[in-house]
DNA sequence: TCGGGGAATGAAAGCGATTGCATGGATTCT
DNA sequence: AGAATCCATGCAATCGCTTTCATTCCCCGA
């Protein structure tokens, strides 16, 4: 026999397919008893409600998007679980998929997505303003790390931090800096960039920058080999994996760290912790990422057309092994 | 005015629904002019077909689920990428969920998704084989890195790498060895650890056994400094996770990898080429096992009730620079 | 005793697409 | 020229569920 349909409920308890449904999404509109025998058989026939038949009448898919630039990015793991798990805390299923790096495979997923989900998340999009807000016309959808006026967003902002990572260095005695900047194309690269311009002007220290770098594991090598080239003792790079890669570069040189070169990375991934020396970063809330994106995405999904939100999350400075004091010379 | 519908399309082109319908999917049964028309209608509506709708009447959701037990492990992003590349190539969009680590959670998810996809694959699952029997009856699923008989399954198969592993470690001079088993619940380490006491006792060489460990790199760590208690120079650890906390632990009590202790790790994960000594390793063919999940799900769903497949793909080993030669003794 | 009100249930109308069958006009064959 | 074909299209049923409205029944107050 087939699946197993509200009717086939229905009639095995000699009720309508109505008091089914009822039984099912307004349970104390229907009478103790049949209830809970309406519930044994549903039990019993192993039945399961079509997400789709619902969906079609309530026009809710009960999922949400999440479209990451690459998913072997260290940085999105912690992000899509607590996506995902907020998004189940409400109700709803995760449908992901992975741009691989590709402005128009973003675009391209949005309108795809579109008929399956209620809304979507963009983490880190690359692409273009323009293309962002045409594709995400009429469907709710949240920025991750990406501000845009008429598009809701959240962002961690690692302004401050950033001033406490400098300040961090300082201390310790270093006063020539070297920043490794990120893609141009990033956002994010952008503002920390500016974030360490800021602070170096404002404490009067030399920085040199050098970049941009791609944020990988190569990239970081090739930063690391140009920040040998300079006299800087402090570096912050882009990201951790681009710390990761400076870390293997200095170390394939015989360069200690903190010794003769002080590190600091940025969001905290898994890997930070891991590597030797471990890093010195910025931690991202991650947790609160993608908890507050679900959140206001849902919001835009039920007040739809209502005005954009935007949140600010700052990270947190944590000092490792990757920073000490500057080497007596 | 509300979202476009084919009966807007029809209306608008003067036609019916039916052949609007038929535009889309069996273009050739409708004549040209009527066809671009109805295209351009579409375009110019923004027209996006529901797939609610569709799913309703055909039956089929379009979507695969993909559950994994931990997606902050690094072995899965790369296999996330795979399936959700290859499962957009057949059409279907991919549903991600992530047991964290709970067996519990991993059948509940298997339920939960029962309604919204034509199939799932999980991969590397905790629960017991009668959970998984019971949860999947029905629903065409297929398991990776777990054989069940009456279950569909790809499994990743490091038998003879890990043999020529030995057979290097040997090569090297080593002749004492340790194995860091991981996780009992884990077919995989299960089948290392028999692989590995075959080839020792092959070789007749002397095999410490130790653990068993978390596959985190914290147990890592405890099975670094376990190894540090016996006199075995090559080390065999679970994964490359554990074996990088192997790497830290003997780095952090100024072990010399390679030159005092060898170890090898398995998976090759992104990290492996990233940590500092880099790790010989057994990589695994995450591409091939994802888009092999993918199809034989895919064989599956067509033709429901077939019976179940089974794949084997081999790993393969890579000497990098987390072993060598044993220290002169 | 009778009417009003509330609780439990049923009937039926969609939601937006697909698809088998019917139809009508043009084309082709004899 | 009349019949047989074929192509393009329309009609209408259907998928499984939700939801509005109506109906029935029972209890209570006057």
């Amino acid at each position: 026999m087939s699946k197993p349909t509200i009717y086939s409920i229905a009639q095995r308890c000699g009720v309508s397919a109505a008091t089914v449904s009822r039984a099912f999404n307004r349970p104390e509109l229907v009478s103790e008893p049949v209830r809970k025998q309406i519930m044994a058989a549903a039990r019993e026939l192993g039945y399961q409600p079509s997400s789709a038949a619902r969906g079609l009448v309530t026009g809710r898919a009960e999922t949400i998007g999440l479209i990451v630039s690459d998913i072997t990015n260290p940085f999105f793991p912690l992000l899509v679980r607590a996506v995902q798990r907020t998004a189940e805390r409400m109700g709803s299923a995760l449908m992901l998929v992975d741009a691989e790096e590709s402005a128009a495979a973003e675009v391209a997923h949005v309108a795809r997505l579109r008929s399956r989900v209620d809304g979507v998340i963009v983490a880190s999009p690359r692409s273009s303003s323009a293309a962002l807000r045409e594709a995400a016309r009429g469907l709710p959808c949240v920025l991750l790390n990406r501000p845009l006026r008429d598009l809701s967003s959240v962002i961690c902002d690692n302004t401050s931090a950033l001033f406490d990572a400098g300040e961090h260095l300082y201390k310790h005695g270093h006063r020539s800096f070297a920043l490794l900047a990120g893609p141009s194309a990033s956002w994010a690269a952008a503002r920390r960039s500016q974030a360490i311009r800021r602070w170096a002007r404002g404490r009067g220290v030399e920085l040199t920058e050098l970049g941009p770098f791609r944020a990988t594991f190569k990239g970081g090598r090739q930063a690391g080999a140009a920040l040998l080239e300079t006299a800087a003792t402090g570096a912050f790079a882009f990201d951790d994996l681009t710390a990761c890669g400076v870390l293997a570069e200095l170390a394939g040189r015989g360069v200690a760290v903190p010794g003769e070169r002080s590190v600091v990375g940025c969001d905290d991934v898994l890997l930070a912790k891991t590597v030797t020396p471990s890093l010195t970063t910025v931690t991202a809330p991650m947790d609160d990422l993608g908890e507050t994106a679900v959140q206001v995405l849902t919001r835009q999904i039920e007040a739809p057309g209502g005005a954009p939100e935007h949140v600010r999350l700052p990270g947190v400075f944590v000092a490792r092994d990757s920073t000490g004091p500057r080497s007596g010379s």
